[in-house]
DNA sequence: CGTATGTAGTTCAACTTTCTACTACACTGT
DNA sequence: ACAGTGTAGTAGAAAGTTGAACTACATACG
């Protein structure tokens, strides 16, 4: 019942009282009038982020326990085995696992040296460097899934019902598609 | 309309006829049956995960940007803040923001280095140390925290209708206590 | 008491991620 | 053809994270 805007970093009146926004500029004092989170937002946002980092540490320990893969080695060879010809782009790939170039090199330099997927020169762009998933990798993928399937039903897909997990799916399609930059309603395929 | 359970790791045909899942004990080959996802569950899933990572990188990278605090240390800065005495055990810490021991020692360790907290020996456990938001620390926090607000604003809450943020609350709160061990329907303060 | 086992926190080395160049090729306009 | 600007990918150093080993205190039990 408390209507103090606790939380988000901080307590009551202290908060609401001080700082500014930030924002580069460096004028005027005029600071924003700082809509905190209501006592609900809060309670929900906090869920989320800690459910998620529970989430996803969870999944990610089962998945290095059972295949020695880790998730993000795991999302590459996903991404992957779903492309024509089991090849991506270096930069495909980066911007779909929303990677930065500088890691994805190091990553996949690491999965090459493993065998699980190869560099090939880009014919149609001599820049380009074509990433494909080898049989090993795909020999990987498979033996993997099955195991990670079975982590994220036990951790998120059997917990929820039906309802609650279509929710959870367009809620973050939702904040997704704008974070990408994508209209709202809009499928851009 | 595809049945055949694609993504999640193997495309159909192949990934449903191989591998055990790898448990421990190497004696029967009695493969259980692999409840795959279905498309439905696949499509939210996926929207999960990847809206998670996109929101949870401009989140960071917002904070960063505006005040030069990752969203680890903001985290360790918010529960510090709301705990009495503004004092924490390590320990407690760690489990609070589900970080490894160590983890949190190099982190806060550079924290104390840049004068955010300070490390305090506790006095009922000889072996514990007492981590203590300093008046730095705290006005750092009051500064980042109009900011942060405003872009978990803009790139979550806002981007959803209310019923939708309370769904995903609710969904990932279940999920947070699930991973936790608590029971179900549970409050255990 | 005194040994055994458990918990709290740190340390060090290996590994991963980030940041900042840097090289090479592509495209645009003149 | 040839600057200027943009894109693709890599390289190396610095920063952060992980995991195992280690010290120190606590607790249980004979």
């Amino acid at each position: 019942m408390r209507t103090t805007g606790t939380d988000m970093g901080t307590a009551g009146a202290s908060a609401t009282s001080a700082a500014g926004t930030g924002t580069t500029s460096g004028g005027t004092v005029a600071t924003a009038p700082v809509r905190w989170l209501s006592a609900d937002q809060q309670r929900d946002w906090r869920a989320f982020r800690d459910g998620t980092v529970l989430l996803l540490d969870a999944l990610g320990r089962d998945l290095e326990e059972r295949s020695g893969l880790s998730l993000h080695e795991y999302e590459v060879m996903v991404r992957l085995s779903e492309a024509p010809g089991r090849t991506l782009r270096m930069s495909q790939l980066a911007t779909d696992i929303a990677h930065s170039r500088s890691r994805l090199t190091h990553t996949i330099s690491r999965m090459e040296s493993a065998g699980l997927v190869a560099r090939v020169a880009c014919s149609e762009d001599a820049r380009g460097v074509n990433c494909v998933l080898t049989e090993k990798g795909w020999a990987a993928l498979v033996a993997a899934a099955p195991g990670h399937v079975a982590s994220v039903r036990a951790h998120l897909v059997d917990v929820l019902s039906g309802e609650q997990l279509v929710a959870l799916g367009e809620a973050m399609e939702q904040v997704r598609a704008h974070l990408r930059g994508e209209c709202p309603a809009d499928d851009v395929h």
